[in-house]
DNA sequence: TGTCTTGTGGCACCGGGTGCCATCGTAACG
DNA sequence: CGTTACGATGGCACCCGGTGCCACAAGACA
């Protein structure tokens, strides 16, 4: 998961020889939400986002690889800052305790910003051409928790180990976005910090008869 | 994840009215199987298989909803077959144990089998639309885990500690998949099993100070 | 034979995505 | 200022997956 945001392109240029560039990702990606917002994703064509950008059809797939694409913002940035994020956690605490306090942490967006991380996760997460190409961006997130297992653990990264705990913290993430993204009111933080706590229960032992739900919202 | 056989369509068509099915589901899979195999999944059109088979490109679309579909076979029912599984698993037993316990129970494939399902599940897990597309197909295997355990916890299966469990142990075999799709000589039962485990094991106590691999292969 | 029912497959069309290439806009150089 | 070099643009043709439409084939049955 991430916090995307997601706003100018490349900062500035800096007297290059050719032509200017007519938009930029980000200016495309807010007429694209827009349209999507008015339209849907799947009734919005390419052509309905470039005629509205004032751009050509062909030109749309040099500022996104596909339609598919838009949504997803400077998420290899976040993937950087997640990394970063993990390297700063102590070595003696419990590995999944760090990767939950990351994850938490890493998932704190700016009050402002929210209603922006709320759309673009609704379609990342609910349009099914959405969340079917979410699985392939998401394993760049993937490779990042499994790096740090293996770190930890003294495997390669792709070792069991770390790819089971790796698909499995992404699942639990996905798992608590969706329950942000069912609930107006509900605080993102929090469900990551549940799920990956309800998952560790799971585990405990069998004590009484029932498992009780660590935290309700 | 399932071991998805796939053989017949219709058991015997009981003196319908209409016209025969000029082919079936597990024909169509097969010739599509073969060609994939020749020139990858990418490269095959959905033409060539229809020609292939011996029928109209519109006639494909009646037997697959689309191409991606084809390597799943009669998942439909591996998920039904999960299902009751699941249903034998007595109640006095570990939440994940129970969980870890179907999930290798479940994945047995008959050694003659154990070639197919290797070819089906490196499509399914190697090429990028396809595991993009497993996703949306992977949902319904989730939810009968889900429904699991809420049924064990008592809660809804749209909860977040369903939820959350549910994700994780997809992840986690998709992630065995991957190790014994790269290890020819692999025991699936043993990576699955193993998976669990060492998911497990990162939620265990710090104990020394670095995780050590519970199993190895 | 005719009727009803079900599967077939051609055809036209849509939309995402790509290779090609002429053209445009701009910086830098003479 | 003209020229050159370079990068961006966008039109065009094309491929491919997928769909709606519809005429037609092939069976069961009366």
């Amino acid at each position: 998961m991430s916090a995307v945001v997601g706003p100018g392109d490349q900062p500035d240029e800096g007297g290059q020889p050719g032509r200017r560039r007519a938009t930029s990702q980000a200016e495309l990606e807010h007429v694209a939400f827009e349209l999507f917002e008015a339209n849907g994703f799947e009734q919005t064509t390419v052509e309905d986002i470039a005629t509205a950008a004032g751009i050509g059809r062909r030109t749309f797939f040099r500022y996104f690889p596909s339609k598919n694409d838009v949504p997803w913002g400077t998420f290899e940035l976040e993937l950087e800052r997640m990394r970063a994020r993990l390297k700063t956690c102590p070595r003696d605490v419990q590995l999944m305790d760090a990767i939950r306090a990351a994850l938490v942490d890493f998932n704190q967006v700016e009050p402002g910003q929210i209603p922006l991380h709320r759309r673009r996760m609704e379609l990342i997460l609910r349009v099914p051409a959405l969340l079917a190409h979410s699985t392939l961006r998401f394993a760049a997130w993937r490779e990042v928790i499994a790096e740090f297992v293996a770190d930890r653990t003294g495997q390669r990264p792709d070792a069991l180990a770390p790819q089971a705990i790796a698909h499995a913290v992404l699942g639990v993430a996905v798992a608590a976005y969706e329950q942000w993204l069912d609930d107006e009111d509900a605080e993102l933080g929090a469900l990551l910090d549940a799920a990956v706590r309800e998952l560790g229960a799971a585990f405990a032992p069998p004590v009484t008869g029932s498992m009780v739900p660590l935290y309700q919202f």
